[in-house]
DNA sequence: TGCGTATGTCACCGACTGGTGATATTTCCT
DNA sequence: AGGAAATATCACCAGTCGGTGACATACGCA
């Protein structure tokens, strides 16, 4: 019997043919959502090329290994960053301090709420500290510093108040409740699900910023 | 050729023989020191197994597997938490609802500094939400309960403040910048690394409590 | 003593992982 | 047209994983 001319290829999800621009695309896309919908744990080269619907060995060839790939998102995740909060920031300028830093953790705590990729990449930084995600974290906190000196403009903060220290306080809080919530729906006995326990958030959020920034 | 009487059983690291409350209380403490040296991600039947220095098999037979294994160590730290908490409680009662919520933050901060096993767990609870490790938050969470409400005594909170969010927030910051001070070492910018540092965290939170439970 | 059972060990299974060499197919340039 | 290079796919490797059945050994009780 001849083998049926036919090289049985139906499973093909997408004829993106021979085009290495669109196939790197799409290997970054697989990559990014299976991150963000199976976590780091799934992150594999198996994984992100099943996904992607090609064969593991482009990413060796393209990005040299999962870790080039991972770097390909890093420049992708500034980018992102970036887009995300620039509005946030050119909402007309703020009046005080007080309320530059208000609206900042707001804006931060929406945009992470938001952001299923942008959560599982803050869980890996405190679960498995290696090298491959710290590339990823550096790529974001540089956003988020350019972000913040670029909606300073020329407000200072009221003397003897420990800046970095107090806003690292109140951005470690959001990120952590933020993360709980996407995880297990509450932290500390408080529900984090419906809009009325988030306000609850924004409002004490919004008593420290004004008892520490007050004047 | 007749087979040598010695077995050829020379690796065997201790010579627990035939006790199974022994071989039991081996393979919980190897579970414990692979979770919080090696994190969730290497906690497995065969980790622990080769940790512990006896067969898998003992795993599924005295525990029925995995999950079993993990609930032992929630009975177990249900109790290092309160043998850990205790002593924070009983130093002499606060004089005001200000006064205990302080020294339960920073009290909170300087055990969980200590621990690295509690460290491990609570990172898991925000990366993967399994059922496996719920079992160990609410083990957990049931310790702190306690531990709290044993604590509040006769004082109450100030009139109109919503002490559950309060505290929440104040929890998850610390909880945040004790992870990722052992993950990394800073977080947003601060770092995290000597005790100066921990010295301006502690600074913040106190101002925090004393602006939100002043009076 | 001998026998049943508790305890411990070994060997194997299928599935999956990251990784690599060889091969097929298309495109493009001369 | 021809042939080199780019692109994509396949087949396979060694290793690890969780899981299970069969086997060896020692203990304790009749």
């Amino acid at each position: 019997m001849q083998k049926p001319p036919v090289p049985t290829k139906p499973p093909a999800p997408e004829n993106r043919g021979r085009d290495r621009a669109a196939t790197e695309a799409a290997l970054v896309a697989a990559a990014r959502a299976v991150l963000a919908e199976e976590g780091f744990v799934g992150l594999g080269i198996n994984a992100v090329a099943r996904r992607a619907g090609c064969d593991k060995q482009l990413i060796y060839r393209y990005f040299g290994g999962l870790d080039g790939l991972v770097d390909a998102i890093g420049n992708e995740i500034g980018d992102d960053l970036r887009r995300s909060l620039q509005p946030l920031a050119a909402l007309g300028q703020a009046g005080s301090y007080r309320e530059l830093v208000e609206r900042m953790m707001l804006g931060f705590l929406q945009a992470l709420r938001d952001d299923a990729l942008m959560r599982r990449i803050m869980a890996w930084e405190i679960a498995s500290p290696s090298e491959l995600v710290q590339r990823l974290t550096r790529a974001r906190s540089k956003s988020m510093m350019a972000w913040v000196a670029e909606s300073r403009g020329t407000l200072v903060p009221p003397a003897g108040v420990d800046v970095a220290a107090t806003n690292a306080v109140l951005l470690a809080a959001i990120q952590h409740l933020v993360l709980s919530s996407a995880a297990a729906g509450q932290f500390a006995g408080l529900t984090l699900t419906s809009e009325a326990d988030w306000e609850r958030v924004r409002a004490v959020v919004k008593a420290i910023v004004a008892g520490a920034y007050a004047g």
